[in-house]
DNA sequence: CCTCGACATGTCAATACTGACATGTTGATA
DNA sequence: TATCAACATGTCAGTATTGACATGTCGAGG
């Protein structure tokens, strides 16, 4: 159950209601973490409520909601961030279709992995323009935090090196 | 459903029983790709087998039973890992603890990140060590591939790299 | 003033997955 | 020959998650 914890760390940042954090779970923490519908954020936002780990602070417009993290909610947090790593959860489709890789022929394969090496250069790409341009814009509202979309950057270069390195190899013993 | 593609994908190299492929998925295919645990193993099995994907070739020893991919479970394969990327599913809990840092106090959060560093700096090197010393152990049976061993590599030292960044960054803050 | 898109929250049935429990076999070692 | 670990497969109840459906609000532009 890491839904919880990764609502109790947005709502520790700022408050918010259940539809913003929908919105960021179709960014980048639903990309390379935690993906999560507004079918399983709102019922869990109640439970959690119900718990004492998050309160309504206000409501808005249109029936909104904003909620925030109570005392519990920090100390329940802070618990599982730093308690230890063991082995968490992973389930992530990209990664499988790597992995499953050498089941194909060489020649599907390399295009497989040319499409890899490319896709993931130009989001590269892309979120470094975005780092330069608008320094600030990952710290905001939106943000998951510098320290998360640096993650993402290297993410992406490690991948397309790897790419570039499977296609090379690959080549070599075509 | 990942999961028959994975069964797929670990069948098209090699012929295995359910036990065996349990055991890949306790391996490095588990750690960054897709968890499964027999209970969901083997009654995908047993669907598979149904729909025509995979065929029991052979019964061994204490009741187990060799499976293989039929042609049309390699096609299904195929059109899967050829198939447009789209967005797959993405879960991943050591990720999303890293997404949630920026939620501790510095203090705290620096006591996560260098346990993060030490912790992929030594798999990293145990990783290398292991490809040096023995480069076949990642071809034979066991073998998820030399391609997927590789990306593990680089996806620790990415994360080591991106953690010392951030061990950094928040010092030189403080 | 009408319409449409974004805002905002929800239920519910179907599906996927985990953890606990169950059962029997084979080979090695004491 | 008794025991134990690894081999080998399975069920099932409970939980988590998805996708389809439902409902209503507010603001902007035609």
């Amino acid at each position: 159950m890491s839904l919880p914890h990764a609502l109790l760390g947005l709502l520790a940042v700022q408050p918010r209601s259940g539809y913003e954090l929908t919105k960021v779970f179709e960014q980048d923490l639903g990309r390379y973490a935690w993906q999560a519908g507004h079918t399983s954020i709102y019922p869990e936002l109640n439970r959690m409520a119900e718990k004492g780990l998050v309160e309504v602070t206000s409501e808005g417009a249109r029936g909104s909601r904003t909620y925030a993290v109570t005392d519990e909610g920090r100390a329940e947090l802070r618990t599982w961030l730093l308690s230890p790593p063991s082995q968490g959860k992973v389930r992530n489709e990209q990664v499988l279709r790597m992995f499953m890789l050498s089941a194909l022929e060489p020649a599907d394969a390399l295009v497989v992995l040319r499409r890899i090496e490319e896709t993931t250069d130009r989001t590269a790409a892309e979120l470094r323009r975005v780092r330069e341009a608008e320094p600030d814009a990952l710290t905001g509202p939106e943000g998951f935090g510098q320290l998360a979309a640096e993650y993402g950057l290297r993410q992406y270069e490690a991948v397309r090196d790897w790419a570039a390195w499977a296609i090379e190899r690959l080549e070599r013993e075509a």
